[in-house]
DNA sequence: GCCCCCGATCGAATCGATTCGAGCACCACG
DNA sequence: CGTGGTGCTCGAATCGATTCGATCGGGGGC
């Protein structure tokens, strides 16, 4: 039984099998500090023997004082989480820059639904050397509370920057600012707008002053300022519970609806851009004969093809990769600097001039 | 400076400040074994006021040989498997599941390509309790090998069953044979399929006889097994070199040109499924009219609204709780038994009778 | 031929908690 | 007033590896 006595094999074992001391056995695996060939060739035949794969990661993470895991908080659901593509394919590019350094990624979900406790246990108790939130992240938020108190070092992504805090972003604003000034230039007037959540309330509908005067999510709050910016007062600001493609479906049947429907409709995603297209094929409009619709990450959408969306394409691998930059930083005892990547208009067949 | 101080506090100081022993302060935390209340409160109040959270967890685990986590191994890169809808929810069944366990999700990447070594050192040196490997896992699987040698459990998901591994996994082939029956039901006589892929290589294209006999991946091979059990011959096999929206496109496509094109198309997947219609539809055949298509998950899939795939449907939430349950059980000490899900046809809008 | 130095090996302390058995004080009962 | 029992608390061993400083032996330099 192989998996029984693996199991209970340790360094020790190996060390007598050898003929040598627990240090030297160390020496032969950890491969830092001098030791003979020979003597570690003679450790290496003896674990093959007894079966020992390995030293114990919790003993090695014990004595170094590092796990070699990184805590991922997902903002949200796994699940809803996981259907918006940019966050998966910022995990990737976060894998494959961490893998090198020795790092897994440890997955804690986000709170299920506002009813449930704002923290995972995880956050508070599960071994990590640096958490990073992958959304959302006020400074109230009571996950980077837990989480400072720990002591855990955090990488906050498209979240409001605070104090000790590394934070990796977009340039969303002027992006936004870019697409919308594209949109206007084509010759646009009644241009509305779709967002994302506000916050955890995840309204749908419409907002108002109210809302709007409040928005705790950093990143629709920044995209919006973007239309803002390049002139654009939208004539709604139709706000979605989550960056799915019903919620975009929803959003466009509401709006492109009566005689002074806009002329555009710029969303903040591609998600729900993609749900608009749909909604306005749905309603007999031709894109963008009739409707010009604009999105916002530059991901590739099949299911459009023909079409290409036009888009505010940013770099997720990069984005990954700075992640992956900043967490190196702070396991180093640097402290991260800001890190802000450029994106890029994508301009698509879902754009052109408004109907004469 | 909480931070540094929260760091190097450790239980010995608090059971210090608090004027008791180390055990007792530990019995504060962990709740475990008889102390007084009021010993208790003055445990957590000096460690309140040293900025102590809890015990380090590093401690903890190497005392209890445990280290509360749960490695999952995706079966290929993590984009291509994260673009996978399945995995996902099924992530998120398992993480609901695990949650109240208070284990925690390390996410193990597979390969990237083939040119890569196929295991991820993660695989060999992470701390995890059990491993979970979401797909694929032949018999000699290098991965398993590894994990086998480590002596760490292992559930293995729509795998090859083998000796020493939990397996959990969904009625594939009578689900197949269920829908495949549907279309035969229907009438059709000339049908074609497209797979998922058979093994590592990931070929595109019509299979021949020679890879036919050769499919690796034990899920393929089944759900195309189920298609054979309800006497049906394809006209053609289509393999793929993943389950994504354009590698059915390019399938349909191929497949739905000339004049002895088949009348249905029988997928392994809705996504493949799904770009099926896509190509259909843009080849300017209407479905089900012209040619039936039919795939397999029951995915919610928003764009090919308002139609309905007609497909098979899995229990994605109850099979990640069945994994949870199979990582349960192996973490007691009970060898799992094999866990099969039932599966459900679920007949939508893009099947109907043949052209005449 | 002697001494010094360097490379290889070893001992022992340490990381931070858990846990078991022993000890102790106090209460209740006889 | 003595004894048995109960309920807390404490000491010490332990989990498995890493690492620093000390030791030992042999080869090279003078």
């Amino acid at each position: 039984m192989p998996t029984l006595s693996a199991q209970r094999t340790t360094l020790a074992d190996v060390a007598a099998a050898a003929g040598v001391s627990v240090s030297t056995a160390s020496l032969a695996f950890s491969g830092s500090g001098p030791i003979a060939d020979r003597t570690r060739e003679r450790v290496l035949e003896a674990a093959r023997t007894l079966g020992y794969s390995g030293p114990n990661p919790l003993g090695r993470q014990l004595r170094r004082g590092r796990s070699g895991i990184v805590g991922v908080i997902m903002g949200d659901v796994l699940r809803r989480a996981f259907r918006d593509p940019v966050t998966i394919q910022v995990l990737d590019g976060l894998t494959a820059r961490l893998g090198p350094l020795g790092l897994g990624v440890l997955l804690v979900p986000g709170p299920h639904d506002v009813s449930q406790p704002p923290v995972d246990p995880l956050v508070g108790t599960a071994a990590m050397d640096v958490a990073v939130q992958m959304w959302g992240g006020t400074t109230d938020d009571p996950v980077l509370e837990t989480l400072r108190n720990r002591g855990v070092p955090i990488v906050l992504v498209e979240g409001t920057p605070q104090p000790d805090v590394a934070v990796v972003g977009i340039d969303d604003r002027g992006g936004m600012a870019e697409v919308t000034r594209h949109v206007v230039d084509l010759g646009h007037r009644r241009i509305a707008t779709v967002t994302l959540p506000f916050d955890r309330d995840r309204v749908e509908g419409p907002a108002d002053a109210a809302r709007l005067s409040g928005i705790a999510w950093e990143i629709s709050r920044r995209r919006l300022a973007g239309v803002t910016d390049a002139g654009v007062e939208p004539t709604v600001v139709w706000e979605t519970p989550a960056s799915l493609v019903e919620h975009g479906a929803a959003a466009g049947r509401a709006l492109l609806q009566g005689p002074d429907r806009p002329t555009a409709v710029i969303c903040q995603s591609d998600l729900l851009a993609s749900g608009v297209v749909l909604a306005a094929r749905e309603l007999g409009l031709r894109v963008p004969e009739d409707v010009s619709v604009a999105g916002f990450d530059g991901l590739d959408l099949p299911w459009l093809a023909p079409d290409v969306l036009t888009s505010v394409s940013q770099p997720l691998a990069a984005k990954g990769a700075a992640i992956g930059d900043a967490v190196a930083d702070l396991l180093a005892g640097r402290d991260a600097e800001e890190r802000v990547l450029p994106v890029v208009l994508r301009v698509g067949t879902t754009t052109g001039p408004p109907p004469a």
